[in-house]
RNA sequence: GGAGGGGUGCCGGAGUGGUUAAUCGGAGCAGUCUGUAAAACUGCCGCCCGUUGGGCUGCGUAGGUUCGAAUCCUACCCCCUCCA
């Protein structure tokens, strides 16, 4: 039974809260809540699917609580288990504080950064002993360790699980007791995690922490969850454009989750998208505009969302050309009154637009590649300063002969 | 210390002497279509060139056998599992 008064904190985007009652419990005490979230400075961008858990915790601040974010530099080198098993490399210091940099930069576009408290976990583990290190796997068993579905199926399938990799619980479950945080946040891939958080915390005498589960957002390729190393991603730095043209590629089926999971839209509404989708009433391109939109305007405005806006509709939905075309210099070999013979492969190159002279065939024959909206066959063409060349379906260079 | 398994293109994963630039799946790219950069369908997907063709490089590394090797041999490097 969700207490009303925390309604859509509690229900909205979350997936899973342990204990409820005991969170409803904090809630209520009035008390200035510790919310402890983690991460790992080794892949430094921040994507629409953490931003579900970053709302959250917004959410928390503004009834007053406080955020914790504890910067993973140790963690960081042993990188997260969860799910495949490639060894990093070692990142240097370096890399590491600038990667925690980018990362911060971002996290407060959306968490208060007034409201939060910061915390390395070099502070604790710059100075940690063997000592300290065996009195903390002590606490702990391997087969508490297997329980974990991920090192379970590695083990039972004879896959290999790294010590280190074994420890990385417990480092995570270590920061929740410096930190004596009294939530911690993370997606539903947290749960193992966070839990093992509680015990430790209750074997060194503290109150166990609750643990707070946002669901996973699926990403652009709407099957899988999103990742940056899946490439289905959509980084909250992206320019405006890029960001509006991801979120209308993903599949209709994803738009009311992503609506539920990252925008300010009211649940009425949603439920009316929901309606309108099931009975087939509204076309799901323009939901996934108005989608387009409010995330746009999340992270850059609304200018920048009305302007890439237009230009969806402008490039993409009638075919025209784009307001801002780069302006590329090409050599020609011949003159003859305004035209100009012109090889275009070495700018396309020079510039990466095209990878190889291979791949650039490969466009040709496919008709890729329009010069003022007229398919090329050859490389070798005949243009006018201030040409149109439209590489594929997304990239244009506006030709400045030399 | 012993026994065994394995290293293939962006990823996964076939292939155990020639017809293999390497089956297949995913990702990516392009085209068609469409109500979208959805879906669906088709094609491409190492590099280079004179491109219905030709050349080069390529299956952990280095050699070797052979007319011919990802496939066989030798050495080396790396990874994993099991027993102790």
């Amino acid at each position: 039974m969700t207490n009303l008064k925390f309604g859509p904190l509690l229900k909205r985007g979350v997936e899973e809260i342990v204990v409820e009652q005991e969170l409803i419990k904090l809630l209520e005490s009035g008390r200035r809540l510790r919310l402890k979230q983690g991460f790992d400075p080794s892949s430094p961008d921040i994507h629409l699917g953490h931003i579900v858990g970053l709302r959250k915790l917004r959410q928390f601040q503004e009834l007053g609580h406080k955020v914790i974010l504890v910067v993973g530099d140790w963690t960081a080198r042993i990188g997260d288990p969860s799910g495949q098993s490639a060894t990093r490399p070692m990142l240097s210091p370096q890399e590491v504080e600038a990667n925690a940099q980018t990362y911060m930069k971002q996290f407060f576009k959306v968490v208060d950064k007034g409201k939060t408290e910061l915390r390395w976990q070099s502070e604790w583990y710059g100075q940690f002993t063997l000592d300290e290190v065996i009195k903390l796997t002590s606490k702990f068993t391997i087969a508490q360790l297997l329980a974990r579905e991920d090192f379970n199926k590695r083990y039972s399938s004879g896959n290999p699980i790294s010590l280190t990799e074994l420890l990385y619980p417990l480092l995570q479950s270590y920061d929740s007791v410096v930190v004596k945080a009294d939530v911690e946040f993370g997606g539903t891939d947290q749960k193992f995690n966070c839990l093992l958080g509680r015990e430790l915390q209750q074997s060194m005498g503290q109150p166990s922490q609750q643990v707070f589960l946002v669901p996973l957002l699926i990403g652009t390729d709407g099957s899988q969850k999103m990742s940056k190393s899946l490439d289905n991603h959509i980084g909250i730095d992206e320019p405006p454009q890029e960001m509006y043209g991801k979120v209308m590629s993903i599949p209709d089926h994803l738009i009311t989750d992503y609506f539920e999971l990252v925008t300010d839209v009211s649940d009425e509404e949603i439920v009316a998208f929901k309606e309108q989708l099931n009975t087939r009433s509204v076309n799901p391109m323009n939901l996934k505009k108005r989608l387009a939109y409010e995330i746009v305007t999340q992270f850059h405005g609304n200018q920048a969302a009305v302007k890439a806006e237009r230009h969806f509709t402008k490039v993409f939905q009638q075919g025209e050309i784009p307001e801002d075309i780069p302006k590329y210099t090409f050599t020609a070999k011949h003159a003859q009154d305004e035209l100009y013979e012109v090889d275009i492969a070495p700018t396309l190159l020079q510039k990466g637009l095209v990878k190889s002279n291979s791949e650039l065939k490969r466009l040709l024959a496919q008709g890729a590649i329009e010069l003022n909206g007229k398919k090329l066959s050859s490389n070798i063409t005949v243009a006018q300063d201030g040409d149109i060349l439209r590489i594929g379906k997304r990239c244009f260079v506006r030709i400045a002969i030399k």
